[in-house]
DNA sequence: GCGGCGCTTATACC
DNA sequence: ACCGGTATAAGCGCCGC
C-alpha cells in the first residue's frame, strides 16, 4: 500500500538481534499509523594520512561483540572518501548488527598504528536514522509498504493500539511543504502534598478539542458538567487512561509534567495497582534519567511546556518566574484561577467547586500555551531535524549541535565526537577568556542620543572570520570556509529571509520560523565555547569575542571622529548624542561605517531617543554599566539593570523607582520625581504601606544545606522548611523584613503569612533610598537630606 | 562591640 | 553540567582593633 505520511514519535526496538525503528504518526486520513522500518547501525573508521585499508579492513570484519543478551558482528564494511574537521579523509565505515555495540565493536578494533580515529558510535540511533535515512520528524513523507501481520516481527502490529501498522519498503519525503495539525490534549493533577507519592491525586482535568472534564473521587455532587466522580483514586486513574486512549493525542502535555504530574500519577497508578496504559503498548510512561527524569509514553509526544519554555525561551521572556500562571499570562494572555491551598484540611462545597474549576482552568490554560507555542516546536522540530520529545526538552547547546549534526552530509563530513568526562574536565579547568567591552559612562541626564548595534554580533563574527574548531589550524583560523561558519551564514541568511516573509505576510509559522533561526545564531558562539560541545573550541570563542571587541571599539572611534559624544555601549551597540545633526546625517554616517565592515558584519539603526539617564556606581564615583533608561520618540521607556527590573528588590521599590525614572525622562528634571518619593517616604512612615508591596522574592538556587553564608531568602527557606512546606532548587522564596533585635537582615526576616510590623528603617535605608539616591544625585539632590529632614518635620 | 573587607549570592545585560 | 563573559550590589561572616 502507499499512503502520505507525517512521523511525530520516533522509537525503536530490537528483533532477532537487529534495529527497527517505529515511526507514530498520522496518515492524510488523520489516521494514527505506525511504520516500522530498517536500520543499518554503522560508525567510521578514520585512517591516518596514507595508510592503506585493508589491513584494517580484514581485522574488522572478523570482529564479533559477545554480550550476556546478543552477539553482535560486523556485517560489512565500506572504503569511503570522506571529510572529518574540513580534512579530506580516508574512512572506513563499519556496518554491524546492533546499533547497542557498535561502542564495543569501537572498543575491540582497538588502536592500529593506520587508525586515526574512532568516530558516530555515540550518536542517538533515532538521530542517526533521520540523518542517514531522511526521514524528518513533522515533515510529510510517502510511504510504500505492507501492512504487518501477527507474524511479523513477533506481532508487534497486534501489540500497537494504532489504527494501521506497515512496514516500511520505500519512504520519500513528499516535495511540498503541507501542514500538520496534531491532535493535543492537556492535562493537570491537584494532589494534597506535593511531595510525590506522599499524597493523594485528588482530581485530574482533562481540556482538549471536544473534551473538557475534571475527574475526581473526592466530591460527588453533580453541580458541575464537567465533573465526573469516582469511587478512589485507582478507579479515577483507570478513567483518566481510558480518556486518553479515546482522544488519541499525538501531545499529551502539561505544565512541569516531566517533574510532577506524570511521575505522580504512576506512582499513584502502582499504589492503586491500577495500570497507567496511556503508551499505544499498552505500557506506561517511562522515565528516562538524566538531571531531570523525561516522562515518555510510547506512541504520544508527552510534553511538559515548562521544559521547553525554560530552554529555549525564558531569557526572552518578561516574566519573573515561569510558572504557568506567568507565562501563560504573557504569551496567551490568559491566567489560572486563584485558589487558597490552606483550605485544603477543611474544605466546604464551595471550596470543592472552586478547587474543580482551578484545575480545570490549569488545563485550559496548558492548553491554549500548547497551541500558541505548537508552531515553535514544529518549526524547532523541522529545523534541527530531532524528534519533538527531544526538542521539546533539549537545550539551545543541543539544538545548534543537533542543526550541525543533520547538515554535516552537505560537506561529506563524518561527525566529531562528544567529550568524555576527562576532556570536559580539561575544558572547564581552562578558566574564562576575555570578553565583551563596556563602556563607563558619564552619570547625567542627556538629551536626543542616536543607538546603533551590530545585527547578530556574535554570529556574524564567526561567519566573517571563520572562526571554528575545524577552521583552527593550532595557531591561526584558515581562509578557506568551514562548515561551522558556512552553517551559521545560512542560519543568518533564513533568519532574515523569513523576518522579512512575516514582515510582509505575519503568520504564527513564519514567526516561529525566524525566530527559531534567530535563537539558533545566537547561541553558536556559546555552543563553541561550552565544555560539554562536540565541536568546543575555546580559540574560536576567544576570538569572537576579540573581534568582536576589536570591531565596536573601531566604531566608537569612527563615530567619535566624526564629532559625534559616545555617551554609552555594551558588546554590541553604541549610544552617543545625536547633536547639532539630522537623523538623515546619522543614516548616512551609518552607511559610510557599513561599507568599510569586514565580511558579513553590519551596523544598524536601533532607535532614536528623545532623553537617557546614566546614574553612578553606589558608593563610587564612577559611570555605573549595565544600568541606564531611555526614553524613544513615542514615550516608550526602557529601563535596563535598574532596581525596576529586578524581581529581588520588592514592589515598592520597584514601583517607586520606576515612577521616578518615568517622570524624569518625560520632564527632564527631577522636580514631579522627588513630590513623589517624598509622598512614598510618608507614606512608609505612617505604616499606610501595604505588606504585599514589601515582599522580597528571591531563588533558591541549591539545596538549603549547600548554602555557605545564609542569606535572608535562605532564612525564609528554613522557616517554611520548619513549617513543613517543602521547598527545593528554583523556588522564589517570599519574604519581608520585620521589626526585631538580630544583627542580620535575616534575622528579621518573615514569612509572609506571619504577623508583625514592617522594619521601616530597613525599608528606607536599604530599599527605598539606595533605589533612588544616584538617580537624583543626577540633579544634585541629596535624598538622605530629604529623608532626615521629613524626619526633622515629624518630630516638630 | 564595631567597622572594614573579602566572599557569597542573586540577578541583570548583551 | 547541559551556550559565553561582564557587571552591580546586598548581606554574611570573619578579622582586627
Amino acid at each position: 500500500m502507499k499512503f502520505e505520511f507525517v512521523p511525530v514519535d520516533y522509537d525503536y526496538f530490537d528483533f532477532e538481534g537487529r534495529n527497527y525503528v517505529k515511526l507514530v504518526g498520522r496518515n492524510e486520513k488523520g489516521k494514527k499509523v505506525c511504520v516500522v522500518d530498517s536500520y543499518e547501525p554503522n560508525f567510521y573508521v578514520i585512517l591516518k594520512k596514507g595508510a592503506k585499508p585493508d589491513k584494517v579492513v580484514k581485522k574488522i570484519e572478523g570482529i564479533e561483540v559477545s554480550k550476556a543478551s546478543r552477539t553482535s558482528k560486523v556485517l560489512k564494511t565500506e572504503v569511503v572518501d570522506k571529510k572529518f574537521l574540513g580534512k579530506d579523509v580516508k574512512a572506513i565505515r563499519v556496518f554491524v548488527t546492533n546499533h547497542k555495540d557498535l561502542h564495543d565493536v569501537a572498543s575491540e578494533i582497538g588502536d592500529m598504528k593506520e587508525i586515526e580515529v574512532r568516530r558516530e558510535y555515540d550518536l542517538q540511533i533515532i538521530s542517526k536514522y533521520i540523518k542517514e535515512n531522511g526521514v524528518d520528524p513533522l515533515m510529510w513523507h510517502s510511504v510504500e509498504g505492507d501492512i504487518l501481520g501477527v507474524d511479523d516481527f513477533g506481532g508487534i502490529a497486534d501489540a500497537f493500539d494504532v489504527d494501521i501498522c506497515v512496514g516500511a519498503k520505500k519512504i520519500m519525503k513528499l516535495k511540498e511543504e503541507k501542514e500538520f495539525k496534531p491532535k493535543i490534549l492537556a492535562y493537570d493533577i491537584e494532589t494534597d502534598d506535593v511531595e510525590l507519592g506522599k499524597g493523594e491525586i485528588l482530581m485530574v482535568s482533562l481540556y482538549g478539542e471536544g473534551i473538557k472534564k475534571v475527574l475526581t473521587w473526592k466530591k460527588c455532587d453533580k453541580v458541575q458538567d464537567y465533573v465526573e466522580c469516582f469511587k478512589d483514586e485507582g478507579e479515577m486513574i483507570e478513567k483518566f487512561v481510558e480518556y486518553v486512549n479515546e482522544y488519541d493525542p499525538d501531545i499529551l502535555t502539561g505544565y512541569f509534567s516531566d517533574g510532577f504530574d506524570l511521575p505522580y500519577l504512576k506512582a499513584a497508578s502502582q499504589k492503586n495497582k491500577v495500570k497507567l496504559a496511556l503508551g499505544v503498548d499498552g505500557k506506561g510512561p517511562t522515565f528516562t534519567r538524566g538531571r531531570i527524569p523525561s516522562g515518555k509514553i510510547n506512541g504520544i509526544v508527552h510534553v511538559d511546556l515548562f521544559r521547553f519554555v525554560d530552554a529555549v525561551f525564558s531569557q526572552y521572556l518578561q516574566s519573573e518566574t515561569l510558572s504557568l500562571n506567568e507565562v501563560a499570562g504573557e504569551l496567551v494572555g490568559e491566567s489560572k484561577e486563584d485558589f487558597d491551598f490552606n483550605k485544603l484540611p477543611h474544605m466546604t462545597d464551595k471550596d470543592w467547586y472552586s478547587f474543580f474549576s482551578y484545575n480545570l482552568q490549569d488545563a485550559v490554560v496548558t492548553f491554549k500555551l500548547a497551541e500558541k507555542l505548537w508552531p515553535d516546536m514544529l518549526e524547532f522540530s523541522k529545523i534541527v531535524k530531532e524528534p519533538l520529545f527531544e526538542v521539546t526538552r533539549d537545550r539551545m547547546s543541543s539544538h545548534v549541535e543537533n542543526y550541525l549534526l543533520h547538515n554535516l552530509d552537505r560537506f561529506d563530513e563524518i561527525s566529531e565526537k562528544r567529550p568524555g568526562h576527562d576532556e570536559i574536565g580539561r575544558r572547564r579547568a581552562m578558566g574564562k577568556y576575555e570578553g565583551a567591552f563596556v563602556f563607563e559612562p558619564s552619570p547625567g541626564l542627556y538629551d536626543n542620543l542616536v543607538m546603533f548595534d551590530f545585527t547578530s554580533m556574535y554570529a556574524s563574527v564567526i561567519v566573517s572570520y571563520n572562526l571554528s574548531k575545524a577552521t583552527f589550524d593550532g595557531k591561526d583560523f584558515e581562509k578557506e570556509p568551514g562548515f561551522f561558519p558556512i552553517m551559521l551564514g545560512e542560519i543568518i541568511e533564513k533568519r532574515k529571509t523569513h523576518k522579512k516573509e512575516f514582515a510582509k505576510n505575519p503568520s504564527g509559522m513564519l514567526r516561529a520560523r525566524s525566530n527559531a533561526y534567530k535563537l539558533l545564531a545566537n547561541a553558536a558562539y556559546g555552543y563553541q565555547g561550552f565544555f560539554g560541545a562536540r565541536y568546543y573550541c575555546r580559540e574560536a570563542a576567544a576570538a569572537t569575542a576579540k573581534f568582536a571587541k576589536d570591531n565596536i571599539l573601531k566604531a566608537i572611534d569612527t563615530i567619535e571622529k566624526k564629532g559625534y559624544k559616545i555617551i554609552y555601549g555594551d558588546t554590541d551597540s553604541i549610544a552617543f548624542l545625536q547633536g547639532d545633526k539630522s537623523k538623515k546625517d546619522v543614516l548616512k554616517f551609518l552607511k559610510e561605517i557599513n561599507a568599510d565592515l569586514p565580511g558579513i558584519m553590519e551596523l544598524d539603526l536601533e532607535d532614536f531617543y528623545g532623553r537617557g539617564l546614566f546614574v553612578s556606581k553606589r558608593g563610587n564615583a564612577g559611570g555605573a554599566k549595565k544600568k541606564y533608561a531611555l526614553v524613544d520618540s513615542k514615550g516608550k521607556i526602557k529601563i535596563r539593570g535598574f532596581e525596576t527590573v529586578r524581581r529581588d528588590w520588592c514592589k515598592l521599590t520597584r514601583h517607586l523607582q520606576s515612577e521616578v525614572l518615568s517622570k524624569i525622562l518625560k520632564d527632564g528634571n527631577e522636580k514631579k520625581a522627588l513630590e513623589l518619593l517624598k509622598k512614598i517616604l510618608e507614606d512608609l512612615k505612617r505604616r499606610k504601606i501595604n505588606l504585599d508591596d514589601l515582599m522580597m522574592r528571591t531563588q533558591l538556587r541549591r539545596p538549603l544545606n549547600e548554602y555557605l553564608a545564609e542569606g535572608p531568602h535562605v532564612v525564609a527557606a528554613r522557616k517554611m522548611e520548619a513549617e513543613g512546606i517543602p521547598v527545593s532548587p528554583g523556588m522564589v522564596i517570599e519574604y519581608f523584613i520585620g521589626e526585631g533585635t538580630g544583627k542580620r537582615v535575616g534575622d528579621r526576616v518573615y514569612l509572609p503569612e506571619e504577623k508583625a510590623k514592617y522594619d521601616m528603617d530597613y525599608y528606607l535605608n536599604n530599599q527605598i533610598l539606595p533605589a533612588v539616591e544616584n538617580i537624583f544625585d543626577v540633579f544634585d539632590v541629596s535624598v538622605k537630606e530629604i529623608a532626615e529632614g521629613e524626619k526633622q518635620e515629624k518630630l516638630f
